[in-house]
RNA sequence: GCCCUUGUAGCUCAGUCGGUAGAGCACCACCAUGGUAAGGUGGGGGUCGCCGGUUCGAAUCCGGCCGAGGGCUCCA
C-alpha cells in the first residue's frame, strides 16, 4: 500500500512535469488541471492548435529531459492575492483559486522552471520518476470541469509506474484488452454485426451469434420455470397513456424513440417492459393467494442513447432485458429478495462469473413512497446479502426516485468489473397504476413490486461473455461445438455420417468438407476456437473411430464415438470450460 | 451533443507532388488427395461513406452531412 500513495505522487508529479514539456512548446498555452488517476495521469491545455502523435513524442523527450535534470519539488504557501498576481495569465489557474474556500491554505508546487497551484502531494525530486516507466498515451478533448457548457481543452493521457516492467506489464494488459475487444472477435468469429446505413446501435445477430444466444436463452427460460418464475410475452408497442401513465414521458421521454401516429391515437416504442406486465397484473382482480406473481420476458425494447454513447454491444439503442417483475405481498417481500439474489448468484456462477461483489443504493433526496417502505425494502436488501456473504458498499442516496436497488458486478477474466445483475424495488409505478390484491381480510392492498435483470440486457451480457472468455466459449456455448476434419476426400462421407450423428445427439457439430488440405481445416476450426475437432481418415473410417484434437492442441486418439459423446455430454452438463 | 482521430474490395490495409485504384486473406474455377495451425495456378469483385465546391482533371484539396474509434464522472 505503501506502493499506492509513491504511485500516486509519481503521477501527480509526471503531470506537473507534462506541464512543463508542453509550456516549453506553447508558452502561451492555459493550463487546467492535471492529476493523477488509476494506472496514470491527464493533464487539461487550452491550446492554440491541436496535438498530434508526432506532438506526443515530442513531449516525452522533453519530459525525459526535466526528469533527468533532477529538480526538486518544492511547496510554498501563498495568499490568496500572491496566488492571483503568480497566476494571472492562467484563466483557468484563476478560476481555480476563486473556488478555494475561505480560510483554506494555498499551496504552490516548482519543479524548475513550472510552477503549478496545487495541494500535492509530490515526490521530493524529479530524481524519484523512472524516465523509462513513463508513457503518453493518448490525446482527447475533455471540458473544462466537465461541463458540456464550458470550453473543449486538450488532454492528454499518461500512464506511470515504478518500473519499466510494470509499465511493460501495464502496456500487455492493455494489448490483452485489445485482443478480446468483442467488436474485434465479432467480426474475427463471426458471431454479430452492426449495420450504419439500417441504424446505429440495432444489433444483427449471425448464426454463430444466435446459437449462442439460444444456448444462453434456453438455459435462462429453463431455470426461471424451475425457480417459479411463468414466461409472459408483450408487446413493443403501447399507447401513449400507457407512458403516461407510467411517468416515462414525463421523466424519460429524451430516450424514447418519437411517437407513433395511427387512428389520431400515439404509440410509443417500448424503452421498458414495466406497464405491459402490469396490463397483465390488472387483467383480473388478484387475491393474496394469486401472490407472489414473478412473471419473466426476455423483453426487447429501444432506448434512443446518445450518438456518442454507442458502444458495440455494450451500449445500443435496442435490446433484450432478460426482466421479470415481482409483485408480492409486503410478507412475502423478504423471502422473495433473498430468493432473487440466491437465483441470480446462480446464474452467474453458471456462466462463469465468480467473483461478484455488490452495490446497494438508498434512497435519494427527491424521491416518492414512505419511509418505513424504504427502510423495509433496504433492509431486505442488505439480509440478503449478507446471508449469500457476498461483499457489498452501500450507496448512500444512490437509489432511484422509486425504490432501492441492489446492482451485481462481476469480475471478469482480466480483473474488470461489468455490472450486470439489477434487482431494484419500485414504489411508484403500483401507485401510479393503482395496483391492488384483496388481502385475508377482505381489504384491498398494494403489493410490493421488484424490477429484476439477472443478465442485464442479451445484447451487452453477449458482449461481457466474449471478453471473458476472449471468444474461446466453453463447450455449452460455443457456437459449433464440434468439427468434422476429414483428412482426404475419401473420408468426406464418415465425415458428413459422424456430423449427422454429432447432430442427432443433440450437439452442434459441422464437418469440412471444402477444397482445403487437413492443415488448413484445421487451422481454420483452430482459428473459429471450435472446442473439438475430430480428425478423420481411413484408419478412423475403417476402425469407426474417431481422433479428437482439443482447442488446447491435445489429442486423443481411436476413441469410440460412444466415448466421446458421453465426455462431450458431461463437459456440457457441467456448464465447464475445455 | 461537444473535441480529436477516422471512413478505399466481405476482412485487414497500401495508395508518395491532385492525372478516374492496389496487396494479402476471403470468394469462384481448375489442378493436387494431403495425417495435426495456410498446397498450387487462374479468375471475379470497388461510382474510394454521402452531398456539394475548387480544378482541364479529386480517393487525394475545401465545406457540409452520416457513421465508426478514443474522450468528455478520477479535480487546485
Amino acid at each position: 500500500m505503501a506502493d499506492e500513495a509513491k504511485l500516486e505522487k509519481i503521477r501527480h508529479s509526471m503531470a506537473h512535469v507534462m506541464a512543463e514539456a508542453v509550456l516549453e512548446i506553447f508558452p502561451d498555452a492555459q493550463i487546467a488541471i492535471g492529476p493523477a488517476i488509476d494506472n496514470g495521469f491527464y493533464y487539461d491545455f487550452d491550446l492554440p492548435r491541436s496535438l498530434s502523435e508526432q506532438d506526443l513524442e515530442d513531449i516525452t523527450e522533453r519530459m525525459k529531459a526535466i526528469i533527468k535534470s533532477n529538480k526538486e519539488f518544492k511547496r510554498s504557501v501563498v495568499t490568496r492575492d500572491e496566488a492571483k498576481e503568480m497566476f494571472k495569465d492562467q484563466k483557468y489557474k484563476l478560476e481555480l483559486i476563486d473556488a478555494i474556500e475561505e480560510g483554506s491554505e494555498i499551496s504552490i508546487y516548482n519543479q524548475g522552471g513550472f510552477t503549478d497551484l496545487c495541494r500535492g502531494p509530490h515526490v521530493e525530486s524529479t530524481k524519484e520518476l523512472n524516465p523509462e516507466a513513463f508513457k503518453l498515451l493518448s490525446v482527447a478533448g475533455a471540458y473544462w470541469r466537465g461541463k458540456e457548457t464550458n470550453p473543449m481543452l486538450q488532454r492528454i493521457y499518461g500512464t506511470a509506474w515504478l518500473t519499466p516492467k510494470d509499465l511493460r506489464l501495464y502496456l500487455d494488459h492493455l494489448a490483452d484488452i485489445e485482443k478480446r475487444d468483442h467488436r474485434k472477435l465479432g467480426k474475427e468469429l463471426d458471431l454479430f454485426s452492426l449495420h450504419e446505413e439500417a441504424g446505429p446501435g440495432l444489433v444483427y445477430w449471425h448464426p454463430r451469434g444466435a446459437r449462442i444466444r439460444q444456448a444462453i436463452e434456453n438455459f435462462w427460460r429453463e431455470e426461471h420455470y424451475k425457480n417459479g418464475y411463468e414466461m409472459i410475452y408483450t408487446p413493443h408497442v403501447g399507447k401513449s397513456w400507457l407512458w403516461e401513465t407510467s411517468g416515462h414521458l414525463g421523466f424519460y421521454k429524451e430516450s424514447m424513440y418519437p411517437k407513433m401516429e395511427m387512428d389520431n391515437m400515439d404509440y410509443y416504442v417500448k424503452p421498458m417492459n414495466c406497464p405491459f406486465h402490469i396490463m397483465i397484473y390488472q387483467n383480473s382482480k388478484k387475491s393474496y393467494r394469486d401472490l407472489p406473481c414473478r412473471w419473466a420476458e426476455l423483453g426487447t425494447v429501444y432506448r434512443y442513447e446518445k450518438a456518442g454513447a454507442l458502444h458495440g454491444l455494450m451500449r445500443v439503442r435496442g435490446f433484450t432485458q432478460d426482466d421479470a417483475h415481482i409483485f408480492c405481498t409486503p410478507d412475502q417481500m423478504d423471502a422473495e429478495i433473498m430468493e432473487v439474489l440466491r437465483f441470480s448468484l446462480y446464474m452467474l456462477h453458471s456462466f462463469g462469473f465468480n467473483d461478484i461483489h455488490a452495490y446497494i443504493s438508498t434512497k435519494p433526496e427527491k424521491s416518492v413512497g414512505e419511509q418505513e417502505k424504504w427502510d423495509a425494502a433496504t433492509e431486505a436488501l442488505k439480509r440478503a446479502v449478507e446471508k449469500e456473504g457476498i461483499s457489498y458498499d452501500v450507496d448512500e442516496g444512490g437509489g432511484a426516485f422509486y425504490g432501492p436497488k441492489i446492482d451485481l458486478k462481476i469480475k471478469d477474466a482480466i480483473g474488470r468489473e461489468w455490472q450486470l445483475s439489477t434487482v431494484q424495488f419500485d414504489f411508484n409505478l403500483p401507485e401510479r397504476f393503482k395496483l391492488t390484491f384483496v388481502d385475508k381480510d377482505g381489504t384491498e392492498k398494494r403489493p410490493y413490486m421488484i424490477h429484476r435483470a439477472l443478465l442485464g440486457s442479451i445484447e451487452r451480457f453477449f458482449g461481457v461473455l466474449i471478453e471473458h472468455y476472449a471468444g474461446a466459449f466453453p463447450p455449452w456455448l460455443s457456437p459449433d461445438q464440434v468439427a468434422v476434419i476429414p483428412v482426404a476426400e475419401s473420408a468426406n462421407d464418415y465425415a458428413c455420417e459422424l456430423e449427422r450423428k454429432l447432430r442427432q445427439d443433440g450437439f452442434r457439430a459441422k464437418s469440412d468438407l471444402s477444397n482445403d488440405r487437413m492443415n488448413a481445416k484445421i487451422r481454420k476450426a483452430q482459428q473459429m476456437k471450435i472446442p473439438y475437432m475430430l480428425i478423420i481418415g481411413d484408419k478412423e473410417k475403417e476402425n469407426g473411430t474417431v481422433s479428437v484434437r482439443y482447442r488446447n492442441g491435445k489429442q486423443d486418439n481411436g476413441l469410440s464415438y460412444e466415448a466421446f459423446a458421453s465426455a462431450l455430454k458431461a463437459k456440457i452438463d457441467s456448464k465447464e470450460q475445455l
